[in-house]
DNA sequence: TTTAGCAGTCTAAGTGTTTGAGTGCTAAAA
DNA sequence: TTTTAGCACTCAAACACTTAGACTGCTAAA
């Protein structure tokens, strides 16, 4: 009965002809020497990690032996297996189970795939034009990045914005309501509007929100958080002659929005496609995780701890990740670059026992779409005339 | 061992002094007939759903002895409680175990309970507090209502805007943003705000955008979205001489940005509320209802077909939902009232066995505190200076 | 170096037993 | 008539025990 668990997919060893030349060089610097494996070490480990992603139980000898990819004997699998298992590469949950990756087997099977998994075409088409369509203000693009993340990758999306300290409007513009009311519109670069309400104390007419709109748009923009200063404010006091009331409660205003950037912030969607996974199928474990998307802070500690300069992928699997309730889970995300900056980041969790071929491919996408989208007018709205 | 259970509560009993004249007629029609029930079957049914509601376990004689409201044997008990469970107030998962509350108890504590629960005053005083500063827009209402809602119940909120097919909006304003680029602001009635983003294929000088305020102003405030017409369109048209091309692709963003008032729509916050309460330990019967959170239509329909004309709290508890896989879950909402229009809904779902007495009061609190705000400027936009 | 065969290990599943919480019933007490 | 004490009965949960079978590692032969 139990042998019917891999039944299903006779030829599921990995697609690719014979392995070539390892993608780089290991990034994690445990100095992983892939070249102590045999091509037929290098073989059986992979079939054993793909048959394990697919179907989530241990690897016993006897399937892969009947792997067309494979020639040899259980028997001499076994001793492979044994082998491997010395070197790190594959764990056994008890002795008479099959054979698990480890981490380091994930991560040899991930960094010696990363560079060379195309999407089909159906799917990048669905993606991109996702991306197009749904991400065209700086506003929603959090949300939508990691809703599309966890909807095509079927793990749990994040999406990830740092602080952006310095940012400024572009222009200001007010529309008057009533004699109480009116409308602050912000513009700030990257195609990002901010409104506000406003509901004054005392009367203002049409006149004296136009001079407003004046004087802040002279005083007011390219300025930075902290460029706020009480001579700025003075001086457009002092332009509004006898309304400088105004003033200062529109000058906090501005201040609280730009302050709205210089916090990260972190959405995270699809925490139920965990569900599916029996990995997580311990309510217990579970819920730390999902424990952890509550408090975000420690997954913002998380990414922005993972610093490393490079553009490409980041795979986290397991312990390797710092916080330690995702020592079971994988971590993969890729920054969100708009010209030099780095604007962003997305990604997904998911078990150990991720689809990294789909999730690394997707994510790599995901993140150059949403930067090219983002990048489009830099000092002007992106988007076409479906906007929103 | 399992006597424990119970243990610290000792006085757990419904706080309340003798229990009063129900609260008006059950609602749902079954004539339920509460008089049938002695006060002591009374207090004791309270007292089994209060234990169950902590506990979460069935309940049996020799705890609710120990009661100190309750003060006849465990003998006299058991006979009550076979009374009660004859007459469908009490259901016993098997022989030897106790008592549980059935639908029907539940309604009956649900019913009789509905008029007297007051929060405390800093529960109060942070909802109010929360309701204040978070909901100031429109667009947001849902997300943070929602969110309230499961913040301060402990189980998953739920928010739900109805369709409002006939909005129209109140004032047009242009931003002109360079050559092929403008800002498109349509202010609706409850301060409702929708900005665009305008890219066009052509150029456009900012006198045409000011023009083109001056058309929408004229010819389209106060438009609803069926009231769009070819003709409407031509005089815009008309009305922009030489640059009349302009006005094709703003009414169809016009038309666009009103059908979006024409959907409802749902959020869900806090589904992972759920993983806490042992009645969704088990993982299938969770991912059943997050499916359905997913698709969102069923739960809309059960709302949607719960349209009772009444403002009061809406409990359906189990069956009484339309949709089975809630069979085991309780729904409680109330609608959102802005003047005398229905502008939506917040509330809860969660087990059975839901704090009902905090979560009444609670939903109750935070519908009625929207609505006020919502209300607080009917056309014109509402919120203090600290918006957004 | 590879393979067949075999003994050994360990989990998962199934079965039987025990425990105790809780009931319903009966007969005595109030 | 109502309440209570006592007792026999039931049933789920916990535990121990057995069995089946899926693997392995080892050994010796190919």
């Amino acid at each position: 009965m139990k042998s019917r668990r891999f039944g299903l997919s006779s030829g599921s060893c990995i697609a690719g002809s014979v392995a070539e030349v390892m993608a780089g060089t290991a990034e994690r610097g445990n100095g992983m020497d892939d070249d102590r494996l045999s091509e037929r070490k290098k073989k059986i480990l992979r079939a054993i990690v793909d048959a394990h992603i697919t179907y989530g139980e241990p690897v016993g000898s006897k399937y892969l032996s009947e792997d067309p990819q494979i020639t040899c004997s259980p028997a001499t699998i076994r001793n492979e297996m044994a082998e491997l298992e010395e070197m790190g590469y594959l764990e056994q949950p008890h002795t008479s189970a099959g054979r698990v990756p480890s981490e380091l087997g994930y991560r040899f099977y991930v960094d010696s795939l990363i560079e060379r998994y195309s999407a089909t075409k159906h799917e990048i088409d669905d993606l991109n034009l996702n991306i197009k369509f749904k991400l065209t203000e700086m506003d929603h693009i959090l949300d939508e990045a990691s809703r599309l993340a966890a909807s095509f990758t079927n793990y749990t999306g994040i999406a990830f914005k740092p602080k952006m300290p310095s940012v400024s409007v572009m222009k200001f513009e007010f529309v008057y309501l009533g004699e109480r009311d009116f409308l602050m519109i912000m513009l700030f670069p990257g195609g990002t509007v901010k409104t506000k309400n406003i509901h004054l104390g005392f009367r203002v007419t049409p006149e004296t929100v136009r001079r407003l709109t004046d004087a802040m748009n002279i005083y007011f923009t390219g300025v930075t958080e902290n460029m706020i200063t009480m001579p700025l404010i003075v001086k457009a006091e002092e332009y509004m002659e006898t309304e400088s009331a105004i003033v200062h409660p529109i000058s906090k205003i501005l201040y609280e929005t730009m302050k709205e950037f210089d916090n990260s912030d972190l959405k995270v969607d699809g925490v139920n496609k965990l569900l599916q996974y029996p990995e997580y199928s311990d309510i217990g474990r579970l819920r730390d995780l999902i424990g952890m998307f509550e408090q975000k802070d420690k997954l913002l500690d998380a990414i922005e701890a993972h610093d490393n300069s490079d553009d490409e992928i980041n795979v986290y699997i397991g312990s390797e990740n710092a916080v330690d309730v995702m020592s079971n889970s994988t971590l993969v995300f890729k920054k969100i670059r708009k010209g030099n900056r780095i604007v962003g980041a997305v990604g997904v969790i998911g078990p150990k026992r991720m689809d990294y071929k789909k999730v690394i491919s997707m994510i790599d996408r995901l993140a150059s779409g949403i930067g090219d989208v983002v990048s489009e007018g830099d000092s002007l709205p992106p988007g076409k005339n479906d906007t929103k």
